[in-house]
DNA sequence: TGCGGTACTTAGAACGAGGTAT
DNA sequence: ATACCTCGTTCTAAGTACCGCA
């Protein structure tokens, strides 16, 4: 255990405290198991004692002081299994001696195996010295670039642009322009107004002068025939023969072969994102100022290269130059460009399945852990804090009650103008909330009512405390609409306060423990041992969709939702009329069983009984399915499942009750959990 | 203390491959 | 064979967090 707190720790203004504690816990962690009693006190958790005056106790008793070794040792063999995972450096002896410390750790081994340990630890702080300190990410890495979207290829001479009625031949660059928008005329941006007018303006500057002079109103321009033919030529894909298809599939394998992958010490490793992003219309979420406006073709110019100086330097295309080339191994990121809508940068970084982002996923978690831990001493004391004389403190107490309470985001302050309308919990403003002494029967109502990312709607009723409530009222008194609700507090204040609490907590924190939480609180009270696979994997589904609903993970109905559930209870109904002629047929053979008595009769109605059953399960089955899409009609599981959700809670659960991982989590996921997957056995505990 | 800049995670929608029903 | 549907994959926008500077 003490392992994982000393590896996670990319804070390395503390290292020097670090390595004194680590050696500390070591030997006293030593000492204790020699002589067979240890009182196993996780060190991490002894280490933000100190900082943090945690007054509790850790709970272990006499009573459990066996359990705690075993967990002990459980732990200390599954954070092996993830250092494994991530540690297959090279040809490292690493694996061996990891193989050697699970074969040996078993009862009588002890000495032995503590041996093992203290080498494989050695190991181990080497190797975390040599990659990890001051921030350093990797030491070699060597990549081929980015591809870029392919060149613009001109219309047909048919296909015409009308202006004003008569049809107009337009300049490349201008037609290029003229096809983005013609794309995307069926959709429903093309109405608005603020997006036609963004997009006319960054057109007119791709215009010639002539071009200018004549075309003066995006009203009189006709696009249909460019929409159409671009709605031929996907037709016309669609329509293409199994050999042209392979051979775009082929392409592609080549390209993603030759570009999506990269040398990171000495590994191979997938790339996310290898293609620059294409020009085009930008789309925003919501209501964006800037929809429609133009964005901007990416050159090998505009392209910034990271990799380490002793690999091969990726080359730009012939007669092209990058715009610089660094060897920064303080980033992870192998390309990057600014965008010219927002003027942020853009990056190209490796895949989730890659060892930088497991590792940094498995901290994540691992934080989220370490929360578990002390946010009931968090929690009273930001209760606590609603009493306080000073405003911004209650204000900040509030705050954080939401946000661990409703798993709010926190709410970075943004640019007006620039972005949609959008708030989290600290931005959140006095028009965003109503109060209701009383509301349907509940005292002391809050009514949230906010666009949060992505302008997905939050809407929530909650009774929250008296306290928060009478400072809620405060916090309003002589506000307009659309001030601050918490006008003394922002995300930096917040995350400040909270890094006092324990080290590496900020806002984000309180979604991930919450999530991962209530998941496994809820596999727990869900699953019942007597229900089949499909049963448990919608117990499962509902444990995953409390989450996502606490997250406020939304999704538009799917187009087709309506149909297709209608679709599913056509098959439920066949099935059911199946299922009653199967029982008829059943009652028949046996009536027949009864009068003639012999090993044929017998056996019809043996295979009778069991075409029964076998309905009934495949009933059932549908049934479940259509209880679970119904549900999920709204929710999206995914986001959550991804990024919130301990994996290892889920790997534990499959094991539990003997469900294959394949049925929770894709190939994709199973790649990018890896790690969990390695990890964790049906005994995990977040 | 605010601000701009940077790096990285989280997000829903669009897209498209491939399986199933007809 | 074709239409349709589902699910996984891709895309890229929109967040969080933190740093260095004035």
């Amino acid at each position: 255990m003490f392992l994982s707190c000393f590896l996670l720790s990319d804070s390395h203004k503390h290292k020097d405290k670090y390595k004194e504690h680590k050696h500390k816990d070591y030997k006293r962690d030593k000492e204790k198991s020699k002589h067979g009693n240890s009182d196993y006190k996780d060190p991490s958790d002894k280490k933000y004692k100190d900082k943090e005056k945690m007054k509790h106790k850790d709970g272990s008793t006499e009573k459990n002081k066996d359990k705690h070794k075993e967990k002990r040792k459980e732990d200390k063999v599954s954070q092996a299994g993830a250092i494994r995972h991530f540690c297959i450096l090279g040809k490292m002896q690493l694996d061996i001696w990891f193989q050697q410390l699970c074969f040996l750790e078993k009862p009588g081994d002890e000495g032995v195996s503590e041996c093992f340990s203290l080498l494989f630890i050695f190991t181990l702080l080497e190797w975390e010295e040599e990659r990890y300190t001051d921030g350093v990410k990797w030491k070699f890495l060597e990549h081929k670039g980015p591809v870029f979207a392919p060149p613009y290829e001109p219309l047909p001479s048919r296909v015409k642009f009308y202006y004003d009625g008569k049809p107009m031949r337009l300049s490349p660059e201008a037609e290029e322009v003229a096809t983005f928008f013609a794309k995307m005329l069926d959709h429903e941006y093309t109405t608005k107004d603020i997006f036609r007018k963004n997009f006319f303006k960054d057109w007119r500057k791709e215009m010639t002068a002539e071009e200018k002079a004549t075309i003066t109103d995006l009203k009189k321009c006709n696009f249909t025939e460019m929409s159409e033919y671009f709605k031929a030529q996907s037709e016309a894909r669609k329509a293409m023969s199994k050999e042209e298809k392979q051979k775009i599939k082929e392409e592609n394998e080549r390209l993603l072969q030759k570009y999506g992958y990269c040398i990171m010490d000495n590994h191979k490793e997938r790339i996310a994102n290898f293609r620059i992003e294409p020009p085009g219309l930008f789309r925003g979420r919501g209501d964006h100022p800037k929809m429609g406006m133009l964005k901007r073709r990416i050159r090998p110019e505009d392209i910034i290269i990271n990799c380490s100086k002793d690999s091969k330097c990726p080359e730009p295309p012939p007669g092209t130059k990058w715009k610089e080339v660094r060897h920064d191994n303080k980033v992870t990121w192998l390309v990057s460009w600014t965008e010219n809508i927002q003027g942020s940068i853009k990056y190209i970084m490796l895949n989730p399945s890659s060892r930088i982002k497991g590792e940094k996923d498995w901290q994540k978690y691992e934080t989220a852990r370490r929360l578990k831990k002390c946010v009931d001493r968090i929690r009273a004391q930001y209760r606590e804090d609603w009493k306080s004389k000073e405003m911004r403190v209650r204000q900040r107490a509030v705050a954080l009650y939401f946000i661990d309470k409703l798993a709010l985001r926190a709410g970075n302050e943004k640019e007006e103008g620039e972005t949609a309308d959008t708030v989290g919990c600290c931005s959140l403003r006095v028009e965003h909330i109503n109060l209701y002494p009383e509301n349907e029967g509940q005292e002391y109502v809050v009514e949230f009512d906010f666009l949060g990312k992505d302008s997905i709607r939050y809407y929530n009723k909650v009774p929250v405390e008296k306290r928060v409530f009478k400072n809620l009222q405060l916090f309003m008194e002589n506000k307009e609409p659309d001030d601050d609700l918490f006008d003394r507090l922002n995300t930096s204040i917040l995350n400040k306060h909270l890094q006092e609490l324990m080290d590496g907590l900020t806002a984000k924190v309180f979604r991930t423990y919450n999530a991962s939480i209530t998941l496994q609180q809820q596999l727990k009270e869900l699953t019942t041992a007597d229900e089949n696979i499909p049963a448990k994997i919608l117990s499962y589904n509902r444990a995953n969709r409390a989450v996502a609903i606490l997250c406020n993970h939304q999704r538009a109905p799917p187009k087709t939702f309506e149909k297709s559930m209608q679709n599913l209870q056509a098959k439920i109904d066949a099935k059911k009329d199946q299922l009653s002629d199967a029982k008829r047929e059943l009652k028949s053979a046996k009536a027949d069983a009864k009068v003639r008595k012999d090993e044929k009769t017998k056996k019809a109605v043996e295979n009778k009984r069991k075409a029964v059953q076998r309905i009934e399960e495949q009933l059932m089955k549908l049934e479940v399915q259509a209880t679970d899409r119904e549900e999920n009609k709204q929710i999206a599981l995914g986001t959550s499942k991804l990024n919130y959700l301990d994996p290892r809670i889920s790997v534990a659960w499959c094991k539990k009750w003997g469900i294959p991982v394949e049925k929770i989590y894709n190939k994709t996921q199973r790649e990018k959990f890896a790690w969990a997957i390695d990890m964790a056995d049906e005994d995990y505990e977040f």
